[in-house]
DNA sequence: TGTTTTTTTTGGAACGTTCCAATTTTGTTG
DNA sequence: CAACAAAATTGGAACGTTCCAAAAAAAACA
């Protein structure tokens, strides 16, 4: 890419001349200025399409000192629902006026300070993160206080300064768990997910709420850790099927541990909904196709998307809110 | 977001002053220039970090009518093999020293042109355009000749001049049909797809080809087009196992759809690479990770990331190359 | 040391836009 | 139609950087 140097351009001054008025006429009808007859808005819109004039965000940025572009840092791209936070954020934005620029830090902390650094050469408006583990609370309220405009979303930074957006995650394993002691079942096991991010707290403690309430004793092999992915989730249950024969039903971390942890069953020769009960956490398209298709909790990107949104509309009231979005559980054949 | 403006910022001749030189010579630091003294560039250094400066982009870019921002535009992040495709171009294109955005245009053709139009005021370096369906050659071809840096990736589209990225479609459908054949199979459909993609041509084209070459009768009703997602797999099976029970294997578009042809085989209580041998397309990371594990045709996305940074590397010799990178088939327990 | 060569540093102009204050045009009113 | 008010238009300055040609400093040489 040698180096991506352009040839000279065609400046609002070109259209000016073609279009026999200011560059300064020309300027407001770019910006949409209300305060321009329609007689010059016609003749400088022409002499746009005539010209082939491409407007320079570049000089404009610098010289308003204002930009219209929203960073979107996702942890883990790969991961399904990112990528459908992603989309329905990347919506959203655009709903705003605003064009949103998605970059992924791969759960990489480092990588994450990086693309942060580079995006405020940028000079982005504003900042959603989802932030990477190990995130430090002084880094997150620093960019903060540095006058950029930021939200979090899916998970808390210990200590940070900056507005959250979250799914209300111990009301949906509460909801989970509520369901399958309904339905009878006792031994319950909470599989997979780990320590590190917040959220596994948070989801663990709606377990532990509903387990205690109804006075079903909790048992510590009933909670098994494991990485976040399919893998993590077959591992899991393969880990808590050694130890007991008694389980008769699981409330999983995440939709894709859900999946480990089916097929594992499978594999032994055990029906989800049949031998053992099944909830997720998130609602994957693919738990509404699966078959039997998968219990879980349903967490609307859109509303997550939504939420952020009104934050940054009101971000300049110094607006720090903890925003809790809801949940429902979704009945489906795996319980 | 009331207009993202920023109070007044710290700029290179803040630096300057505080490092006591000039701001040319500021300049030249910041830009790694090799004609400036160590006593020099550690003053600037230092100033820097002391005073909190951050490179202003938008300027440099103005003056200097460079850019090191890569535009990637993918058609369907939800897509998982478009969300690993990704990451791979966004690691490989930072490995180049450039920065790379992201953006989503959802298999929509207008929302794609508006993308573009927008990424163009944002002066990008090069494009990388996984095209939407009906996105015409004219288009296309405007873009180039506007001087901006293109490559195509995953799809072809007819009469378009430019750069284009591929993986080799019919060469990975033939390996698959060839393999299926080889285990004595006569009976094997292709299942999923649809006409309005570039790649099914070359998809269908390579098991036909097969077909042929072992002088095996090609039936029409054995090539069942679909959605391009699990429950157009699902669909495509289940029409085929309505029309015929001499079904021995199938080759499936991509491994989506092989998902849920499997899931409606197991429905109805029929064993993939058992009753029915399945190969898919993709290699995604759930086909290694399900069970029965999934026979595929791997398509290594960072292959195709590294085609693409060649080209762009090279892209000012005019070259508008087709790069098709290899496949290999993956052989696991569903064939 | 004086002279030449090489390296390093420098101030002003320029990139394409928006802002601003001032001017011109248009519209309104008595 | 004159006098004023309102609306529309305008040219120059400014945003923060890089480029350039020229000056200054350092190094090399005789």
């Amino acid at each position: 890419m040698s180096n991506g140097k352009k040839s000279k351009s065609v400046t609002v001054i070109d259209v000016a001349k073609k279009a026999g008025v200011s560059k300064s006429t020309v300027s407001l009808v770019i910006t949409g200025s209300n305060k321009v007859s329609d007689k010059a808005r016609q003749k400088v819109e022409k002499a746009i399409a005539d010209i082939g004039y491409v407007y320079n965000r570049d000089a404009a940025s610098l010289r308003s000192r204002k930009s219209n572009l929203v960073a979107i840092v996702i942890n883990d791209l790969k991961n399904p629902y990112s990528a459908q936070l992603a989309v329905a954020l990347e919506k959203q934005i655009r709903q705003m006026g605003m064009f949103s620029m998605l970059v992924n830090s791969d759960e990489d902390v480092d990588t994450q300070t990086s693309l942060v650094r580079n995006l405020k050469e940028y000079n982005v408006a504003a900042f959603i993160i989802c932030p990477a583990p190990n995130t430090s609370a002084e880094w997150v309220n620093s960019l903060v206080d540095q006058g950029f405009p930021t939200v979090h979303i899916m998970r808390e930074v210990a200590g940070a300064k900056v507005a959250t957006v979250l799914p209300d995650n111990s009301t949906g394993t509460k909801l989970a768990t509520q369901h399958l002691l309904t339905k009878g079942y006792k031994n319950i096991a909470f599989l997979g997910g780990n320590e590190s991010i917040s959220d596994y707290h948070q989801r663990l403690s709606g377990y532990t709420e509903a387990m205690t309430l109804a006075q079903v004793p909790l048992s510590k092999e009933f909670c098994v850790q494991s990485d976040t992915n399919r893998n993590g989730g077959r591992g899991a249950m393969e880990a808590i099927l050694t130890m007991t024969n008694d389980l008769e039903a699981v409330v999983c971390f995440n939709d894709v541990i859900a999946y480990g942890a089916i097929e594992y069953m499978k594999s032994i020769g055990k029906q989800p909904g049949k031998d053992i009960a099944v909830v997720g956490f998130d609602d994957l398209e693919d738990s509404r196709l699966m078959s039997p298709a998968l219990s879980t909790v349903h967490v609307d990107a859109n509303q997550i998307a939504i939420a952020v949104c009104q934050i940054l509309a009101n971000i300049n009231d110094g607006q720090r809110n903890k925003i809790l979005v809801g949940v429902d559980l979704v009945e489906r054949e795996s319980s």
